[in-house]
RNA sequence: GUCCCCAUCGUCUAGCCUGGCCCAGGACAUCGGCCUUUCACGCCGAAAACAGGGGUUCAAAUCCCCUUGGGGACGCCA
C-alpha cells in the first residue's frame, strides 16, 4: 500500500510556524515512502474560515517548496459525503439525533461546572425538546464503560477510559460535520495511511478512534508530535513575535533555512545540523522523532539562515535581493559586480534584509558620509596620504588586487604607517563609514574610476589644517 | 479540578528501546583566545545538563514506581 499522508490546516490565518512543521514532517514523510502529500483544508467553521487565509497558506507552502499531489480539498464541500455517513451510523444505530439547544447545554455545563465537574454528556436529554420541526445535532453513541485504546506510532499504547468520552456531536445543526468527524471521514475516504499531527489532537484521538470502528474504517497509523513552544515555554503564539512563515520570509529568512529548522525542532539525525531537502527526505523517518516539546529558538534559526546566504551560490542571492532593492528603490541588475557585492557580503549577512540595507555605497552616485567617521577619519593629516593613493592608482593600467596591494605596501612604507592607519580613511572615503568587506574587495568592486572619484571627493571635503 | 502527554547543558538535541564503551557527545547562544585593514567569516578553547526520591541490578541517563515540574485537552473551534 502507497503511504499518503496529508496536511489539513484550518484556514483560519496565515501558514505558523507550528503547523509548517506538521506539514514539512508529513511532506517528508511521504517523499521518503515515494508516496502521496495531500492537502486538505479544514474549513467546517463557517465563521473563521477565509479563502483568503487559503491562499496565505498555499502561497507559504509554495515558497517553502512543500507540493502537494492532491488538493486543496475543502471539507466545506464535501458536505454530502458527512452526511451520508452520519446517516449511515445513525441507521446502524451508531448515533442518533439529539434535540437539546445549545443554550440548554450551556447552562448543564455551568451547573457542572459549579460542582467542579466536567459535563459528561451520554444522551440523557437527546429527546428533549423532540419534534418534526426542531432541529437537531447528530452525536455519536459511545460506550459507558471499558476503555479505549489509542495506537500511536510515538507513544505506543494511550489508553482513556470510556467515561471521559462523552457523546459528542458529528453533525452541527447547520449539517456541517464537527471536527473529529470530519477528518475521520476524509482520512478514510481519502486513503490517508499515516497521521501526523500535533500532540493537542491526542485527547481527540479516542473519538475519531470510535467513529472509524463505528464506520467499519480502519484506524491509520498515527503519530502525534509534540508541539513547538516558545522562549516562555508556553505554547508558541502571535505573543511570542512572528509566528507565521510570511512574517519570516519578509524579514529575509531563506526557504531552505525554516525547513532545516523546523526539520530539526523534534527530529534529529545523529549530531548533523545542516540538511539540504533531499537530504531530509532520504533521512526523515518516525523512528527518530522525540517525544518531548520544543522551544522555538530563533537564534539558532538565524544560524541557519546566515549559514544558508554564506553558502547558497551568489547568483542565486543575488536573484532573491534584487527585489528587496527595488522596494527601496535601487534598480540593480543581475551583473558581475553585484555577484561580487554579493559574494562579500553574504559573508556578513544573518538575513537578506542585512544584504539590502548595507549595499548602497555600492551603487550611490555620491557618498554619504557617517559624521562620527568622518570626524575620525577624514582629518586633515590623512589629506596628503589619500591624495598620494589616488595619484598611485590612477597610474596602474592594471586595476587588480595585486597591484592596488602594492600601492598600498608602497605608500605604507614610505610613510611609515600601518595598513590600519590607511585602510579606514580610504574605507571611509569609499563607503562613507567604518564597517564594510575589505579595503581591497571594495575597491575591485567599484572599478578604478568610482574609486578615484570617490578619494578626490574626500579629499575635497576635508579641511586645511 | 479531571483526563492525556512529556522530562539530558539557557535552547535544539545524541545516548535510552537492546543497562556497562557516558565523571554524558554535537549544535545555537554565552565567555576567552587566534586571525585581522573595519565589521563579519573562520579557527582554537572554556563554562554549561542526566528534575528529586525510592527500587531492580555486580552495574542505571538508560528498566520499574512515586513525587515534582512543564505542556496539552476538557466547545454545535479546529
Amino acid at each position: 500500500m502507497t503511504v499518503r499522508t496529508r496536511f489539513a490546516p484550518s484556514p483560519t490565518g496565515s501558514l505558523h510556524v507550528g503547523g509548517a512543521r506538521t506539514a514539512i514532517f508529513n511532506w517528508l514523510f511521504a517523499r521518503h515512502a515515494g508516496g502521496q502529500f495531500i492537502l486538505r483544508v479544514e474549513d467546517t467553521d463557517r465563521e473563521r474560515s477565509t479563502e483568503e487565509s487559503i491562499l496565505e497558506i498555499t502561497d507559504a507552502m509554495e515558497w517553502l517548496g512543500l507540493d502537494w499531489d492532491e488538493g486543496p480539498f475543502r471539507q466545506s464541500e464535501r458536505l454530502e459525503i458527512y452526511q451520508k455517513h452520519a446517516n449511515l451510523l445513525l441507521d446502524s444505530g451508531h448515533a442518533y439525533k439529539c434535540y437539546v439547544t445549545p443554550e440548554e447545554l450551556d447552562e448543564k455545563r455551568k451547573e457542572a461546572q459549579s460542582r467542579g465537574d466536567v459535563l459528561h454528556y451520554k444522551r440523557e436529554w437527546a429527546k428533549l425538546n423532540e419534534g418534526p420541526d426542531v432541529p437537531y445535532v447528530i452525536r455519536l453513541q459511545t460506550p459507558d464503560e471499558g476503555t479505549i485504546e489509542v495506537q500511536d506510532k510515538l507513544r505506543g499504547t494511550v489508553t482513556f477510559d470510556a467515561t471521559e468520552v462523552d457523546d459528542f456531536i458529528i453533525l452541527k445543526r447547520d449539517g456541517f460535520p464537527t471536527y473529529n468527524f470530519a477528518v475521520v471521514v476524509d482520512d478514510a475516504t481519502m486513503n490517508i495511511t499515516h497521521v501526523i499531527r500535533g500532540d493537542d489532537h491526542l485527547i481527540n484521538t479516542p473519538r475519531q478512534v470510535l467513529i472509524y470502528k463505528s464506520l467499519n474504517y480502519e484506524v491509520p497509523t498515527l503519530a502525534h508530535v509534540s508541539m513547538i513552544l516558545g522562549s516562555d515555554n508556553k505554547r508558541l503564539s502571535k505573543r511570542h513575535g512572528a509566528t507565521s512563515v510570511v512574517a519570516y520570509k519578509d524579514r529575509g529568512y531563506l526557504p531552505e533555512a525554516i525547513i532545516n529548522f523546523l526539520s530539526r525542532l523534534g527530529w534529529s539525525y545523529g549530531d548533523q545540523e545542516i540538511f539540504s531537502k533531499e537530504e531530509l527526505i532520504e533521512k526523515f523517518t518516525l523512528d527518530n522523532v522525540g517525544k518531548s516539546a520544543a522551544v522555538f529558538n530563533e537564534e539558532k534559526l538565524e544560524w541557519l539562515n546566515s549559514h544558508y546566504i554564506k553558502n547558497d551560490p551568489p547568483e542565486k542571492i543575488a536573484e532573491l535581493v534584487i527585489p528587496l532593492l527595488k522596494e527601496n528603490g535601487l534598480e540593480v541588475e543581475l551583473d558581475e559586480k553585484l555577484i561580487k557585492i554579493i559574494k562579500e557580503l553574504s559573508q556578513r549577512a544573518k538575513t537578506l534584509l542585512d544584504i539590502r540595507d548595507s549595499i548602497n555605497y555600492f551603487y550611490a552616485s555620491e557618498i554619504e558620509f557617517e559624521e562620527k567617521a568622518k570626524n575620525k577619519f577624514l582629518k586633515s593629516e590623512i589629506k596628503p596620504v589619500l591624495q598620494d593613493i589616488v595619484d598611485k592608482l590612477s597610474n596602474l593600467s592594471d586595476f587588480n588586487m595585486d597591484e592596488m596591494h602594492k600601492v598600498f605596501d608602497q605608500v605604507m612604507e614610505e610613510r611609515e604607517l600601518k595598513l590600519g592607519k590607511i585602510a579606514q580613511p580610504v574605507r571611509v572615503a569609499l563607503t562613507g563609514g567604518t564597517v564594510s568587506p575589505g579595503i581591497f574587495e571594495v575597491m575591485d568592486i567599484l572599478g578604478k574610476d568610482e574609486v578615484i572619484a570617490r578619494l578626490n571627493n574626500a579629499i575635497s571635503v576635508i579641511p586645511n589644517e
